[in-house]
DNA sequence: CTTTATGATTCTTC
DNA sequence: GAAGAATCATAAAG
């Protein structure tokens, strides 16, 4: 294993294109060839790709396409049967025909597929992209000589963008005209706005820091020198500009608030987001990590309501406040809050209550640990009283995030303690105290009586069964329990700039009540200062209402980043929590802390976003998500120190960083032992038929899981080692040693955020590397994962591998994120599908593996090829600036922020 | 091809 | 670090 972890460790995730892929999978059994294996699959798959589901094959489709490799794309697609329903309707596929089309040169085919169907705003960078390249190899060919700027200029007024690829808005230079508008508006009433507008304007415009700098910067120089020699501008500019504004200018220098105000009011909007292309329609907001995102401004609270909610990696302003209200009738919305702060509210379910989670007060049960600093914990709405919980700040914290606003304390990472403080309301750790989380964690384990009706924790975690609706949610274990196993375990990431570099467990895990609101914490990071978070309750369950009923979703996250909350909420007793998503991830590249790891191998320091291709446009935050099907319960436990004591758990971590991965089984459940089982009661879960699969949404990595499959964890190793930590192949040693890293090295970590992850995210492949000791983890400072190493689980199919095999390496594209990096990896559980079927799973995944893998692998591309990361910038020549402009830039999306530049994925092609 | 408009970059200064 | 000045590169138009 030794000498596995450490060959994987020189791969990074940052060069993942070249070698990474290779490695990895050799890693996992052998040393055979990769290619060879993934052909191999790749004609088991045809075999049996018939009896894929649509979804299935969408998946494959968009890991493909993440992967950018058209060729594998080719093959696997000239598997469908041309006129399968698959076809109808399925963006994905559509995207995979239309890049084939592109990479054959079959223009009309490409042009007839473009035409034929409404894609979603989602793909329309990536399409549009595709189709211009198209318009302009096609010149190309016809002209036989390249084309100068003028002649692509030409192109694009000779042939405008198809309908069906564009939402109509105007693209002047790189700028869209709302944002241009956006920007005079500011510059009338104020010529020099603050960091803290620009900000506000960058996010409400979509464009970058930089960009809005440069803007007022050009602006005010050309309206500065009207006459002169400057090349460009004379008069005009003057007209333009402003006369009118000169007036306002001389307000003085700033008063930035008003204007501010004025532009920027709308600092959130979201609309819903759609889920592009992959899978299910789920609904979900998501909100990736950036840290500013939502601050300046936002004194307001920031009230989300709907179905799924995922925030990420978000900093608010000290200010702001999130509320969560559950809107739907009855559905609980989940929230995620991911990120660096690592919180998580709870809601907390009478079941709950019994547990230790509730503790005083009634209801609500809270968690986090962070460490709030004056947050206040709104009222409810319900008027139950909120949890929260306050993650520890070492962990959030730590991060960077926590760097910057945290700060304060104790960045060790220790901090945790976890207990409930029965009021909530103020939230008010102690300071001083890290603050603790709340959670019980193990010791105090439920009873586990309770389970049934209860809740359970199981040592770290939790586990709340509901009854009929309940959920729950996973936890982590702080850090002191980590080494208990916990169940699940986030690393955090710190932000980008150095924040400690830790693993962080959460230790909170979060059950939702029925009926009870959630609050959750926020953190903002101040620019510098301190961050408050703030809890705010939400609104009980109770009150539905129609209009958002967004599907009983649920979700919990476990974030890196300065703020991380899970939230997991139940429906009342009608509704069944349809899903519970996890996720894990990391903001943003800004988050990035992690490091346990390895990061080490990551070379650049700029985050892979840019290399992003095109193709991905999702952001970047992984997350893990686990949807429960209707009506079923699900659960989550986690090993258990408690009770155990025993070394060995921790079956089950999540990475912060790791991409989002749904589990759409009705029920599920995962144990301690890191195990997952679907609860067959629940009415027939277990016959789905199909494996699990992976989709990508909006650049996240869902894993779907049937409801009929078991995860079982992997005996770790078996022979010895297990004591600690076997699960940790993931994540690295959790606990505390945050390394010093320095800043700088978080930021290296390529591509993911979170440097734990990371070693994962290189690439889906890697998963090898993962198991075997994997560099990153290697890295990390806890030998005693190695052995981890061994783990034969290699034979089997492991959710890692499948999480391994994100898209997003390359993509990652988005600027948020970080790439599918790391999911979560779930260390050694093994899938075994239980239904049938499995041998499809089985196949199917390994094969999807494969296929990805082998994308990744070969470097080649036509072209660039999606790399997904890493060459990115150094990929991109000339080209890729062209395409960069091309691309519209997403404005929604929630992206990084920061600094990343937009993100230009086209690298990729 | 030329001109204009505009975003970005580099260097200098405060 | 931000603003200003000079300059570049390219998009947009004529």
């Amino acid at each position: 294993m030794a000498s596995l972890s450490s060959e994987s460790a020189k791969q990074s995730e940052d060069s993942p294109e070249e070698p990474a892929g290779v490695e990895t999978n050799s890693e996992q059994k052998e040393d055979s060839d990769p290619d060879e294996v993934s052909e191999r699959l790749l004609q088991t798959f045809q075999k049996s790709a018939l009896s894929f589901s649509p979804d299935q094959v969408a998946c494959l489709c968009e890991a493909l396409l993440q992967a950018g490799n058209a060729e594998r794309l080719h093959r696997f697609l000239c598997t469908i049967p041309p006129s399968a329903e698959l076809l109808r309707g399925n963006e994905t596929l559509l995207k995979a025909r239309a890049l084939v089309a592109f990479h054959r040169e079959d223009f009309k085919e490409l042009y007839a597929i473009l035409d034929s169907y409404d894609f979603h705003p989602g793909n329309h960078g990536f399409l549009q992209d595709l189709y211009l390249r198209s318009r302009y190899k096609e010149a190309e060919r016809s002209r036989g000589r390249s084309l100068g700027a003028v002649d692509k200029y030409r192109l694009r007024k000779k042939f405008p963008l198809p309908k069906t690829i564009w939402d109509g808005e105007e693209t002047v230079y790189c700028f869209k005209e709302k944002s241009r508008n956006a920007l005079k508006e500011c510059y009338k009433s104020n010529r020099y706005p603050t960091p803290d507008e620009k900000k506000n304007l960058a996010k409400v415009t979509g464009l970058s820091l930089t960009q809005v700098s440069n803007w007022f910067k050009n602006r005010r120089q050309r309206d500065r020198t009207p006459s002169g020699t400057p090349s460009g501008t004379h008069s005009k500019s003057d007209s333009d500009g402003n006369q009118s504004s000169e007036d306002e200018v001389h307000m003085d220098d700033e008063p930035p608030r008003d204007p501010v105000g004025a532009t920027s009011p709308p600092l959130l909007s979201f609309s819903g987001v759609p889920g592009s292309g992959g899978g299910g329609g789920q609904q979900q907001l998501i909100l990736n990590g950036t840290n500013g995102f939502l601050a300046a401004g936002a004194q307001p609270p920031l009230l989300l309501t709907g179905a799924g909610l995922i925030l990420n990696a978000l900093t608010l302003g000290e200010c702001g406040a999130v509320t969560l209200s559950p809107l739907g009738g009855g559905h609980p919305p989940l929230l995620l809050l991911n990120n660096g702060g690592a919180q998580v509210v709870a809601k907390p379910g009478p079941a709950l209550q019994g547990a230790s989670l509730t503790g005083p007060h009634g209801a609500g049960a809270r968690l986090n640990g962070l460490t709030q600093h004056g947050p206040e914990a709104k009222g409810p709405g319900g008027g139950p009283a909120l949890d929260f919980i306050t993650a520890p700040p070492g962990l959030g914290m730590a991060s960077e995030g926590a760097g910057r606003t945290l700060s304060s304390s104790s960045s060790s990472s220790s901090s945790s303690s976890s207990s409930l403080s029965p009021s909530p309301s103020a939230g008010a750790p102690p300071p001083g105290a890290l603050p603790s989380l709340v959670f019980a964690q193990s010791g105090p384990p439920l009873p586990s009586s309770m389970a049934p009706p209860g809740v359970g924790l199981s040592g770290a975690v939790l586990s709340i069964p509901g009854q009929q609706g309940e959920y729950v949610v996973l936890s982590s274990s702080g850090p002191q329990l980590a080494p208990a196993g916990s169940v699940c375990q986030v690393a955090s990431s710190s932000s980008s700039s150095g924040g400690p570099p830790q693993v962080y467990s959460l230790p909170q895990v979060v059950p939702s009540i029925q009926g009870v609101p959630v609050s959750q914490f926020v953190q903002r990071a101040g620019p510098q200062g301190s961050q408050c978070p703030q809890l705010v309750p939400v609104s009980s369950f109770s009150s539905p209402l129609p209009h958002f009923q967004p599907p009983p979703h649920q979700s919990v996250a476990l974030g890196d980043g300065a703020t991380t909350i899970v939230s997991v909420t139940q429906l009342p007793s009608g509704a069944f929590p349809q899903g519970l998503s996890l996720s894990l991830g990391g903001g943003g590249p800004q988050n990035q802390g992690g490091h346990l790891v390895s990061s080490s191998q990551t070379k650049d320091p700029v985050p892979a976003p840019s290399s992003s291709s095109f193709f991905t446009p999702a952001p970047a935050t992984p997350s893990l998500s686990l949807s429960a099907g209707g009506g079923l319960p699900l659960q989550i436990l986690t090993s258990t120190p408690g009770g155990a004591g025993g070394a060995a758990q921790a079956p089950f971590r999540l990475n912060p960083v790791g991409p989002l991965q749904s589990l759409g089984a009705p029920g599920m459940q995962l144990l301690n032992s890191g195990v997952i089982q679907l609860p067959s009661s629940p009415g027939g879960n277990l016959l789905l038929g199909g494996g699990p699969y992976l989709s990508v949404q909006q650049g996240k990595l869902i894993l779907t899981i049937p409801a009929g499959i078991q995860l079982t964890s992997l005996p770790l190793k078996g022979p010895l080692e297990g004591p600690p930590l076997p699960a940790s192949l993931l994540l690295g040693p959790p606990p505390p040693p945050p390394p010093p890293t320095p800043p700088g090295a978080l930021v290296s970590s390529p591509l993911v955020s979170s440097p734990l992850v990371s070693s994962p995210l290189s690439c889906f492949i890697n998963s090898s590397p993962l198991y075997g000791g994997p560099d990153g983890y290697a890295a990390s400072p806890q030998p005693g994962l190695e052995p981890s190493a061994a783990p034969p689980s290699h034979l089997l199919l492991t959710p890692e591998s499948l999480l391994s095999l994100s898209p997003m390496c390359s993509g990652g594209g988005a600027p948020p994120g970080p790439q599918l990096s790391q999911l979560s990896q779930l260390s050694q559980s093994a899938w075994s599908p239980v239904s049938p079927p499995g041998g499809l799973a089985q196949g199917g995944l390994a094969l999807f593996d494969s296929l990805l893998l082998g994308g990744t692998s070969s470097p080649d591309r036509d072209r660039d090829g999606g790399s997904p990361l890493g060459p990115s910038e150094e990929d991109m020549d000339e080209d890729a600036k062209v395409l960069t402009q091309l691309q519209s830039v997403p404005v929604g999306g929630g992206d990084g922020d920061e600094e990343e530049e937009e993100e230009d994925g086209l690298g990729g092609l």
